[in-house]
DNA sequence: GTGATATACTTGACATATCAACTATTCATC
DNA sequence: GATGAATAGTTGATATGTCAAGTATATCAC
């Protein structure tokens, strides 16, 4: 069987769910690019800034490092040197704390919670746009039909 | 329909678009994770993945190198050390166009294809679990909205 | 207590992505 | 047909993410 043959056999193969897979990736790529285009204004990525998010919702009290990784959706070693990053830019701070001395408490600097707050606008007006297409009944569809996606793969955490 | 059962739906969500931009990430990511679980039995990134796919779909007269870039969402300088990895493994042949001799046409390889073809099961069983908890109307009203949703992203000119 | 195991990171080697320049070729204009 | 601008792709420096192993501390079995 030639090659040229076989090509035309694969092609037009499609399953049913592609269109919808296809199309959630390429959506999710899109708002990303919008999102990481607002957040690069203040230097930091996005993973950055959500672990700042993450860190400002916890308050005073902080959190632990890989707590900090298990409420991001990826992301396992790479935590300690994000991390580096931010207490480099004093965004944050590292405290090995005293009960159990392997753990070691992150919080988030004063200076990064002035840096979130000028981010807080611009975020907000992002996600508005984002939404502005749909009414509030179209949301609360996609919000539905999106966490029935979610349940029937695994079962992530959910926060934020 | 009650005030008070709209307040309820609100939930303690910051903005009115924030819940639904958070779940879209969230399940996307999900998403990704689970295709990338699938691919990397074979050795590949998912980005190499889907430049496979491309090439494949462009059948022998193969596509230039930037060609194949804009048929990615994302990815702008990082496709040429892309291709000289799939080149490396023999996945693709790179050959300079006669006509246009800037241009480098890239095109898939018979062992490509093998590999393509072997991933083609797993990956529509991916993808009929993705769409398995939604109805087939469902299917179509989750595009929809995220149709919109990437429309009204490119329209606005909404200032980043 | 002592040794075995688990936890919470940390580090080093490496692959990959990103940004900015650079080369080669083609196109447009005069 | 010579010159400047645009296009196609490459390359180098740098940042960032990933995987595997390592270190320090805590917990458990005895």
């Amino acid at each position: 069987m030639s090659v040229a043959h076989e090509i035309h056999q694969v092609r037009p193969f499609q399953s049913p769910g592609h269109e919808t897979v296809v199309t959630l990736l390429r959506t999710t790529a899109v708002l990303e690019r919008h999102f990481t285009g607002v957040i690069e204004e203040s230097e930091l990525t996005p993973a950055q800034y959500n672990v700042l998010r993450i860190l400002r919702g916890a308050g005073a009290e902080g959190l632990p490092t890989l707590a900090i990784r298990d409420r991001l959706v990826d992301l396992s070693p790479g935590i300690t040197r994000l991390i580096d990053r931010l207490a480099a830019a004093d965004l944050v701070t590292r405290d090995r704390d005293t009960d159990d001395r392997r753990q070691v408490t992150v919080r988030i600097t004063p200076t990064g919670l002035v840096l979130l707050k000028k981010l807080d606008a611009p975020v907000d007006a992002a996600e508005r746009a984002v939404v502005t297409p749909l009414t509030s009944a179209e949301q609360r569809t996609l919000v539905r039909l999106l966490d029935a996606v979610r349940r029937g793969m695994a079962d992530p955490a959910s926060d934020l």
